[in-house]
DNA sequence: CTGAAAGCGCTTACAG
DNA sequence: CTGAAAGCGCTTACAG
């Protein structure tokens, strides 16, 4: 690249200390009272050469990058893809850029994001965090860098951040399921410890307590390591034998988006033979012969709230955590139509 | 956050200089002739103090960051998700981090963006350009910033880009739909200047013409800003009257998914009453009663070889411009099945 | 084998 | 009203 122009070229040319340049630069003339005159040159003359300042000299000295950092689990996944595209319209209206990382649901990979993500010192971080990154997230929170999480909570970690109402959604979703007429309902989560998937089991669980059919709980657990085979596998089981399943709730866009693939395949007519619920929003639901019927996060609210409450940790190093839970909505078409 | 530890804590613990700290932490014992006493004991306390580089630093002094800056159109569009992620990898393995922005087809964006990721000093850009925005691009040559097109090289700029062979593909697309007995083929593309897109109404020309169909052109256009709308009319113009379309090219996925909701709600059937190709792929074409037949870019090359391209043209700054053409498959499924 | 020193491009408290 | 100086945390050519 050529050679950049810097404050000291500008303090050449107009025969003044830096120290003059960069006041009129970053608007603070007034503060340290320098003459119009002066200032006018310098920024005519700024203007002239094209000065473009040096963002990592003047975040060296001031301790700020005005850069966030974010971990996703994948980026190409659309869920993440509409977050990180809210935070980042959000972030720029605070002058702030975003680096991001994926994650892969990996720990390792997390640890190793974190990390790089910190020594290019971002100002805070906005993580969806992986399955066993509390360590991780702890150590964030002894080293004092403001953080939120997002989507994904941990209760055992004091931390801000902004979920959903994921065991309440879940409810909603099967409680309307049996509404429709549906008695055996099955579910596909994934194998993971983390929170709210958990709470969307107990969700789903509850509902079926409340509606006297504990007895029929069916809840399949893939990997995300074998998504494919794990679903299809599960998805036989749930539709085969005796008592077949006549509904089933997915856990996450992409199990829903898998298993509606395999249960086209298997020539299952939905909502007819099987209604269907997925977490999450997709294009894909759309297209589908029978719209499906899914649970709309207000994906654009938690973007915004993230990084409010990111800025205010970064700007208040004391503000106390706050954890913030929004309601998700259940959005009914084809898919789960009464029989 | 905390008082990071900096090479001047280690040194003075070790009771060196911060120069013996920097050339061990670099890895540069050799070369600097350190002790390997001194090493291990250097390396042993930054261990126990837990060291973190200060990459803003060493970039400002180094003069490399070690970032690259990358402009997509709208990060949430999983097309731009996948190229992303693709990205992400490839830099990481290479030691890179990668910025990221949405110009969302707008030039002031874009000309923003481009500012703000050069003043974080990002070592290169990968950009994937929004229309109108070629003098932007011609200044980033004249600045000498190393850079890569992508998706949509310029014809008038002389620059690096990876690509594909937009009218090659478009073509096979067409003609795959008259093959299978279509006459009257439409195609719905983006009002646009941009290259990419004209190459692939110019496929479908081709074709046409080629089979003696070029009385049979009937090209639509949308607007990016009002998608749904231009499409609705355009599938009505397309699909009424007395010769109604009996096939349907979608120069891109955003464009398909839209249309494909139409398509549905008007109850027109795929594929006997009309045929669907389209380019991009998407997990809504699988997931669509007659999964989509669609022209597959090959993403992670792309991805691939724009890191590759553009961390040469870091090394070397004099490295000639470079442009890269890839093909991209026609995936045949049912939206196009034989009447 | 080791260290002092300059410098990357900024900001800002301080002195005049 | 203006400027000299220190310093953010590194790297590296140079001198011993």
């Amino acid at each position: 690249m050529k050679k950049k122009v810097s404050l000291k070229d500008i303090a050449q040319e107009a025969g003044v200390s830096t120290a003059l340049v960069s006041y009129v630069m970053t608007n603070k003339e007034e503060k340290a009272r320098v003459g119009r005159e002066m200032a006018r040159k310098i920024r005519k003359i700024a203007q002239k050469l094209n000065y473009q300042p040096n963002h990592l000299a003047r975040s060296l000295k001031s301790g700020r990058s005005d850069t966030i950092g974010l971990i996703v689990a994948d980026i190409s996944n659309p869920f993440f893809g509409h977050i990180a595209r809210t935070i980042e319209d959000e972030a720029k209206q605070h002058n702030y850029t975003v680096i991001f990382g994926s994650s892969d649901e990996n720990v390792d990979k997390s640890g190793d994001l974190i990390n790089a993500l910190l020594n290019r010192q971002v100002d805070g971080l906005i993580v969806i965090p992986a399955e066993g990154s509390e360590q991780q997230i702890r150590r964030l929170k002894e080293r004092h860098v403001p953080f939120v999480l997002m989507d994904r909570p941990f209760p055992d970690v004091d931390a801000s951040s902004i979920s959903i109402n994921n065991a309440g959604a879940a409810y909603e979703a099967v409680k309307h399921l049996l509404l429709s007429g549906r008695r055996r309902v099955g579910m596909i989560a994934y194998k993971t410890g983390l929170h709210h998937i958990a709470e969307r089991r107990s969700g789903y669980t509850q509902a079926l307590s409340d509606y006297g059919l504990e007895k029929e709980k069916r809840i399949k657990l893939a990997r995300y390591s074998h998504l494919r085979d794990d679903i299809r596998k599960a998805i036989d089981q749930l539709t085969g034998g005796k008592h077949p399943a006549d509904a089933l709730f997915f856990a996450t866009n992409s199990l829903a988006i898998e298993g509606l693939r395999y249960i086209s395949e298997l020539g299952i007519s939905v909502p007819e033979q099987l209604a269907v619920v997925s977490f999450d929003e997709s294009e894909a639901f759309d297209l589908f012969h029978a719209p499906v019927t899914y649970i709309r996060q207000p994906i654009r609210e938690m973007g915004k709230a993230a990084v409010r409450l990111l800025l205010e940790q970064i700007r208040d190093g004391d503000k106390p955590t706050e954890a913030i839970c929004l309601d998700a909505e259940l959005i009914v078409r084809q898919s789960t139509a009464k029989k």
